[in-house]
RNA sequence: GCCCUUGUAGCUCAGUAGGUAGAGCGCAUCCUUGGUAAGGAUGAGGUCAGCAGUUCAAUUCUGCUCAAGGGCUCCA
């Protein structure tokens, strides 16, 4: 039969192996690398016969996403054999590959140590070198569940009851079995790349009410340069953490003792923060948002109106004051989760016109969730934070044009920092409340509108909120895990609740339609998402000291305060490091805070009026006057925002 | 909340087979006025996370508690 292998027609017996075939088309130089194949576009191992009918095979390698994903799985194998080698007694879960490598969940009679790596590498070392073959088998699925059953492999019993096919493929690999689709790399010769990383306790099939298994993460490479260099961009990924940064930059400071998840906030941070929020503001202004603030504080009664003390209780804070001097008369305040009530209450404070609508409320609300102490994670979680959060009262019919105004701002603020981020539209889950049309109109409103912003997304079916559909963002974080930041959501629910009405052209009362949206979503998260985005050295409009001169020596002290003065005046956040040490050792320091312009004053530069201009690139551009350098410094502030969408304000400039 | 790991000076970390501790950075004082990533000297700093137990003796061994880090679940 004629089948097109590797782009080139061949003659091919029937039955022939796809290795054999894939050997004859390549280079032996070139076969070695190929892990699996594929057959019309189905992967599947290398020892498959070709069956009639056939019409393309493709070589399937270790360099590509593919194959390193075929590897990683393969690796995972390997490890639960060594470690069933080693630990008869435990039961194998699940391993597959992931992002950056694979797991395997064990459940043994204790949990799995860093101490037991060494012994399961080795092992799993041995068994490489032994090059044992991966061989597959399809049994039904009785068959199967009783070979697992005699081994005592109960997790995978029950996943067995879960597969619709009646036939299911096992993989074997030495004396350990496992329930596989496959495809495998033809024997473990091909395995020698792979470290243990981490151990880390996980639910069965992620559900808190099942038992915790034993994971053990790993990776796995082509080969032990790949390994190399992944592991040394773990540890590079590490010194732009924002927690190390955050100290070392002297932003901000956690004291667990008092106050656990909530950020103490020094000078520089909170200039970085106040310079982010002054821009964030006027954007909002610019973009038709009015700026609204509610209390802090409260009452219960508000709460249980609202469904949050039924539902939220357990992640909000109370404070309790007495009335009376009995304490029978306790008035009982919930702090504030979420900043949506009093804007509800601000909306229906008086009776509002469809001329007024959409109102948009912006507010830097400041919210409280005591989330559990396990999730606490630096800036990017804590139970303390400001979101940017809005509220856009409008009639049905200006849904999808007020959707698309919010989604601009998301993609016009992630271009303005360069990010990388996910974006997902979530529909209706299956317990959900409000009309059908009112759900089809507000989730083809924000499908359209991210299709317009033109941002590709993912489609989350039911995953929405019972009370409506929305779109998130995931931002990603020096490690690749991601941490949502936008959200905007659609609510039928709160509108009913809160009876809020707009008067028609026509006379009657109409139900508005709410939005809850936040762009940065968390002030806190966002700052720690961009110092890891930078690796500390923020864009010149951000960073908090823009310039720093250095003197030589003590001769140049007025001509540096004097530039000082002026660098000021001129809007720019400018600081003088006339401290008696070496200018290597105050160069050093500035470039380690990354501030963007370090200049330095000697002798020379008093003399020739300048002064001598040093980036943070470590690039020295040499002299310049005052004013080349503040025109150099505005474009270089300008700079970002050339892209569009947004606008610079000269926060400090006046 | 659950699993693993960790907790020694302000920071980063050594160390003690059980006899109450050390380095570098930082800080203070003095010397040094030095041209682009660390000049020198001296000094101050520790309830070895907390509590209990074993012991003549615990920072070290055991147990518990608290906190942090990595995960699971949850979430902005």
């Amino acid at each position: 039969m004629r089948v097109l292998v590797e782009g080139k027609e061949q003659q091919v017996a029937e039955g022939a192996s796809c290795a054999e075939t894939l050997k004859t088309a390549l280079s032996g130089k070139k076969f070695k690398s190929v892990l699996a194949c594929r057959i019309d576009g189905r992967l599947v191992d290398l020892s498959l016969p070709l069956e009639p009918g056939v019409r393309e095979l493709k070589a399937v390698d270790a360099d590509s996403p593919e194959g390193l994903d075929i590897l990683r799985h393969s690796a995972a194998h390997l490890m639960a054999a060594a470690v069933k080698e080693l630990f008869p007694e435990a039961r194998v879960a699940i391993g597959p590959s992931i992002e950056n490598g694979f797991y395997y969940d064990f459940d043994y009679i204790r949990p799995f140590s860093t101490e037991d790596f060494a012994a399961i590498e080795e092992r799993m070392h041995t068994l490489a070198a032994g090059a044992l073959p991966f061989i597959r088998g399809d049994f039904s699925k009785a068959e199967a569940v009783a070979r697992f059953s005699e081994k005592k492999e109960t997790y995978k019993c029950e996943l067995l009851d879960n597969i619709v096919e009646e036939r299911v493929s096992l993989y074997q690999l030495g004396e350990f079995v496992d329930l596989c689709r496959g495809p495998h790399v033809p024997h473990t010769g091909f395995l020698s790349a792979f470290k243990l990383l981490s151990v880390a306790g996980a639910y069965w099939r992620g559900d808190e009410n099942n038992v915790m298994l034993s994971r053990i993460y790993a990776t796995a490479f082509r080969d032990e340069k790949a390994l190399k260099d992944y592991l040394h961009r773990l540890e590079e990924a590490k010194r732009r953490d924002h927690r190390r940064l955050g100290k070392e930059l002297d932003f901000f400071s956690f004291h667990e003792e008092v106050a656990p998840g909530m950020v103490f906030w020094h000078p520089k941070g909170m200039l970085v923060r106040t310079i982010l929020e002054d821009f964030w503001r006027k954007e909002h202004l610019r973009r038709g948002y009015d700026m609204v603030q509610g209390p802090q504080l409260l009452r219960r009664d508000l709460w249980e109106r609202s469904g949050h003390y039924e539902n939220y209780r357990e992640n909000m804070y109370f404070t309790a004051i007495k009335q009376d001097d009995e304490a029978k008369n306790v008035e009982m305040h919930g702090i504030k989760p979420m900043n949506c009530l009093a804007h509800m209450l601000i909306y229906g404070s008086r009776l509002r016109s469809y001329r007024e609508l959409p109102q948009r409320y912006f507010e830097m609300g400041v919210v409280h969730r005591h989330e559990k102490s396990g999730v606490l994670h630096g800036l990017l979680r804590v139970r303390q934070f400001t979101q940017d959060d809005a509220h856009v009262i409008c009639m049905p019919e200006q849904l999808e044009d007020e959707i698309i105004g919010v989604i601009t701002l998301v993609r016009d603020l992630m271009q303005l920092f360069g990010f990388s981020y996910k974006v997902a539209v979530a529909t209706r889950p299956e317990k959900s409340i409000g009309s059908d049309e009112d759900w089809e109109r507000a989730t083809r409103a924000l499908i359209r509108a991210v299709e317009r912003a033109g941002i590709s997304h993912t489609i989350n079916e039911g995953d929405g909120a019972f009370y409506g559909p929305k779109i998130d963002v995931r931002l990603l974080d020096c490690l690749d895990r991601e941490w949502q930041c936008s959200t905007i959501q659609c609510d039928f629910t709160l509108p009913e609740r809160f009876d809020l009405v707009y008067v028609g052209a026509d006379g009657g009362r109409y139900r508005p339609v709410m939005v809850h949206r936040a762009i940065m979503g968390s002030l806190e998260r966002f700052i720690g998402v961009l110092i890891e985005q930078y690796a500390g050295a923020l864009p010149t409009w951000l960073h908090p000291v823009q310039a720093r001169l250095l003197n030589v020596t003590d001769a140049q002290l007025p001509f540096v305060q004097e530039a000082k003065k002026r660098l000021t005046e001129a809007g720019f956040r400018t600081e003088a490091d006339l401290r008696n040490e070496k200018l290597g050792f105050k160069v050093r320091e500035a470039q380690l805070q990354k501030i963007p312009y370090i200049l330095i004053v000697g002798d020379k530069e008093v003399e020739a009026e300048g002064i001598n201009v040093r980036l943070r690139s470590g690039e020295n551009i040499g002299l310049r006057s005052l004013a080349e350098l503040i025109a150099m410094m505005h474009a270089d502030c300008q700079e970002p925002f050339k892209r569009g969408g947004m606008r610079y304000n000269f926060a400090y400039s006046e």
